[in-house]
DNA sequence: GGCAAACCGTAACAAATGTTACATCAGGCG
DNA sequence: CGCCTGATGTAACATTTGTTACGGTTTGCC
């Protein structure tokens, strides 16, 4: 299909190998705006494709806690870091923000796929080397840092704050307490707050 | 090299393909018990791979906090997730408990590698996507749970706590903290103590 | 213009965790 | 036996963050 063409993964493969990635049990899947895509602790046996739409992952915790981990937008992979686990259940909530479409590629074949094409089976292993970066980097935020630190690194890679309670979301915060922090933080002349927002001065 | 026999990732490759790879640039490196082997932000560009000793993984935060992320013991694979990244730093600092050995691999050696034995290519995506389901759980716990319910996750893994003090560095909690949540939930009858040390009841 | 909804800042209070200090206890070793 | 060291429990206080509530501002819509 056309739509699996746009994604980074295929860029460098031929139409007849990926027509015969094809031939294997496939599914193709639409959701509408504000479903929900994906459960904690369903199993991901497929190479899931976002081929159309935008969604959002959000772990939760047992006393309602909850973070928005990441913002999903196509043409990406869902969840690769776990396809090839024994015991792969994806730990998030995937929600469609906009109506979205989802292909579903047999692991065996895509495995088998990956093997006659170099290509894709090199961008795979950097696909699921940044996911891993990405991980440990949000692991390492929450793990050692303050709500005062996890600030500093939003700007840095983001540059500014446009939406106080859409930071709160990310940065694992309530609302009030990342507008209080914001407001000490400017006060201390960490940062600025003009028209647009908060960011590093 | 026998050492390398002894890694799951090589357990099913023949003698002479191991041979084959090995006649690559490659280096082993020995570490005295207590040295440094890895600092956050060291680039890794080959596989590396502890056939001896133990050693330690940390995560470190502006503020001095600190986390013990994992313990690592030989045969296995040091920072995988990160190899084929573009800008691949590891994250961690890491330190020999014991005298260790380290090879390490070049990168684009092992990658041929992977395409000739498909039972290593399996094994390494297994490895990857263990370490993934790792770190999503680790980012969880510390995202959105709170010191007990992390203790609850910890018995839950592990069994008991037979040190305290242990305990809290990877819980990312200082000792008085943990000992008094501790102290909490006996009292309030979530958990037992005896002579052994702390468990679920 | 007026109204409603969404977002924001802020305050007062509560809960969770860190900090520091100290006393206790067990085990090893002279 | 007595001492020393390390791990532990605990208390008092400080800091960070959550909770709840309220008022203000903006924005879009009628």
């Amino acid at each position: 299909m056309e739509e699996l063409k746009r994604i980074k993964l295929f860029a460098g493969c031929s139409d007849e190998s990926l027509e015969r990635l094809l031939e294997n049990p496939c599914r193709r899947q639409e959701y509408s705006a504000g479903r929900r895509m994906l459960n904690p602790g369903d199993p991901c046996r497929a190479l899931m494709v976002l081929v159309e739409g935008q969604a959002e992952a959000r772990m939760m915790g047992e006393e309602g806690r909850e973070v928005l981990v990441d913002h999903l937008k196509a043409p990406m992979l869902l969840a690769p870091a776990f396809l090839f686990a024994n015991n792969n259940v994806v730990p998030v909530e995937v929600t469609a923000l906009t109506d979205c479409v989802v292909w579903h590629i047999n692991r065996e074949a895509f495995f088998e796929f990956m093997q006659q094409e170099p290509t894709v089976l090199r961008t795979f292993l950097e696909i699921l080397s940044e996911r891993g970066r990405f991980l440990s980097r949000k692991m390492r935020t929450f793990a050692v840092n303050s709500l005062r630190n996890r600030v500093i690194e939003y700007l840095d890679a983001n540059g500014s704050i446009t939406s106080v309670a859409a930071a709160a979301e990310q940065l694992g915060a309530t609302r009030p307490s990342l507008s209080r922090v914001l407001s000490e933080m400017v006060s201390e002349g960490l940062i600025t707050k003009d028209g647009k927002g908060y960011k590093k001065c």
